[in-house]
DNA sequence: TGTTTGTTGTACCGATCGGTACATTTGTAA
DNA sequence: TTACAAATGTACCGATCGGTACAACAAACA
């Protein structure tokens, strides 16, 4: 145990809170009253904690990529078809887009990068963020297809998925329940039903 | 003629650029300071012209739908087949939202709305133009299908529709250039195709 | 029990935010 | 030519922005 007076707030909370704030408003649109708010800490706490505004968005993008990204990551690789996989991880997503009509954080903060306003290490964050998930659902392709999807092939289909979930972010965030999005998740069901040439599991 | 010194700016003029300012940053990153440097005309004279920041957005919005939307959309209702018009109306709109990187305006507002940030009126015509969207593409697909479809696959095909361009704004935010997801709209043909009982014309 | 180490609250910093007062300049109409 | 109306440039307003100095405070070590 180190020395000194403690903490009176749980760093890990104070980030999730963060987190959502970030979520919800955008790295600039984030203020550092709205934060300390829902944070509940005051500003030399975080200053110490967490460095400056920039550094805590990093910590908690990263926050969100290890607990709220990563489980729903998680569900391309249970049981069942390529097809089921893929409806209950986009039916999964769309319901976090929808929870609090706050969209993708990630959508959030691409959509941020082009106002250049982000500073240099928010910005390179999220470009890499963005290209992993590229490359993530490409390489799901080629796996699940074993070899039947060439690279292109396999390239486009996660263009695909990515395009959707940008904008299924863009609907719920305008306040579309997801309810309403599932003829649309069918539609891009379909879609890959046909290049993976399975039957739809509609 | 009205008495008094002459404008030095044209007020159209202007209220383009303004508009360019608040398709790249939004309502809230689009400072007063950014918006006269791009009018080039300074403060007194943005207001005494437009009002204040909320005004002008709600002109530089209306602008946009007058001078930039209706020109898109007058593509859907030209010469070929339905898919014909949907392949031309969607390839432009994207290269448009390539163009400068800047995506979509109207999505860039709708993601806003989220912030609770945008006063009231801006808010209010946000909503507005983005349900005035949904029932545009609804009654094209139900004037297209001449009642071959329900009223359902009509507001389905409408909602793939907006979500498939809103993602794509983000897409061209974050960068990629319109070519790269030339491949996702031969997708989403593929499906209206399917939809329609049309032939694609891929 | 001091002493040390780190946290907390308060009160402040310069810069920028949206918005405006006012004097000056420029043009039209009498 | 004079009087008036409108647009311009400058200089400012209070509020908020991200960030910090500093003193009061609390817990672990000696």
């Amino acid at each position: 145990m180190s020395a000194g007076r403690q903490k009176a707030f749980d760093p890990t909370q104070a980030l999730e809170a963060a987190m959502h704030v970030f979520w919800q408003k955008g790295f600039e649109g984030a203020s550092l009253s709205d934060l300390i708010g829902a944070m509940d800490i005051n500003k030399p706490s975080l200053y110490a904690t967490f460095g400056n505004k920039e550094e805590l968005f990093l910590k908690a993008t990263d926050h969100y990529l290890t607990h709220h990204v990563g489980p729903l990551m998680a569900r391309l690789e249970g049981k069942g078809s390529t097809l089921e996989r893929m409806r209950d991880y986009l039916t999964a997503v769309i319901d976090a887009q929808a929870l609090e009509c706050n969209g993708c954080y990630i959508t959030v903060c691409v959509n941020e990068t082009a106002t250049q306003a982000l500073p240099k290490k928010a910005h390179a964050m999220v470009e890499k963020v963005r290209d992993h998930s590229q490359t993530h659902f490409q390489d799901f392709f080629a796996r699940e297809s074993e070899g039947r999807l060439s690279e292109d092939q396999c390239r486009n289909m996660a263009l695909t998925t990515i395009t959707f979930l940008h904008g299924t972010a863009a609907m719920t965030r305008g306040g579309m329940p997801a309810q309403a999005l599932k003829p649309v998740i069918d539609g891009v069901l379909d879609l890959m039903a046909e290049r993976l040439g399975e039957v739809s599991v509609a």
